[in-house]
DNA sequence: GAATATAGTTAAGCCCGCTTAACTAAAAAG
DNA sequence: CTTTTTAGTTAAGCGGGCTTAACTATATTC
């Protein structure tokens, strides 16, 4: 086997058992929050982005315009976003994360990793040495990949 | 910073992004397929176990089993699974992916994983080494930290 | 400054997932 | 062999996400 198949491999089957695990994770905690799913990306979207009109929600969740704005009202309602408007352009919105939201999206990042930090328990200094200088790699890589896709 | 902290953030950071981008390409996947999400979920579990019944895909998506029964339904209908009577116990069901069923969740785990592969095509050999070594030791430690939770 | 484009909202309506409740059939327990 | 438990199905009905279409208000273009 070539080292670049070993490499795709071992990349592969870890991340299958990542996504898995952390995907049924999530689920579960949204499930018991009580939100939906759609509901769920919205606000990890708003996370991401600190702030944002309801176009760029629209065009990264691929739903139209007055999907997003209703599920917006809702996560309003509930008190987990903020929609204000946007002072440069008054027709457009500038959707945050409330206080309750950031903190409510916060704790689903911790429940996804939850079974991470269990890892850091079980594990060795220098182990942890090798796979953090492992991920340095991997970022440098994605951004050099990243760079090349343009 | 401790080591351990640094490890933790350096493993969050990259599962961050990771997880990010897999699942946002999943999700467009699923929606250009004309599948729904929890159907796409189902398959994905049908995928993983090989074949299961009613009972444990209900479990494990934690949804009632009359829900289950019926995306199962719409799934055998579509041509994605097949439903046999279990010969050992002729109450329950052996659900299993159709030829094309497998296929498609093929196909949409190769889309979860094409930016990956752009990442092996911008990596050296050594790194690949460090990489694929550090990975092995997250499996490794990962059976322990199980092994540990029981 | 009139015409057009852009950002977002609102309402009607469809589809779908999910639950509860009532049911059938097979297995296990007594 | 009767009773109870287990596996799954079916039907009714609720609620939610999403789309289309019609609308308001602000910006941009000519």
């Amino acid at each position: 086997m070539t080292d670049s198949l070993q490499f795709s491999r071992s990349l592969r089957k870890w991340m299958d058992t990542f996504i898995h695990r952390s995907m049924h994770d999530s689920a579960r905690f949204v499930k018991n929050s009580g939100f939906s799913m759609p509901q769920f990306f919205l606000l990890m979207q708003v996370y991401r982005r600190e702030h944002c009109g309801i176009s760029d929600l629209s065009e990264h969740l691929e739903i139209t315009n007055a999907a997003v704005s209703q599920l917006v009202d809702k996560l309003v309602q509930a008190g987990m976003l903020t929609r204000t408007e946007d002072p440069n352009d008054r027709r457009a919105k500038k959707v945050e994360l409330s206080a309750e939201g950031k903190k409510f999206i916060d704790q689903g990042i911790e429940e996804r990793y939850r079974w991470v930090d269990a890892l850091a328990a079980a594990i060795t200094e220098e182990e942890e040495r090798n796979v953090t200088a492992a991920f340095e790699i991997l970022d440098k890589v994605m951004e050099k990949a990243h760079e090349q896709e343009k």
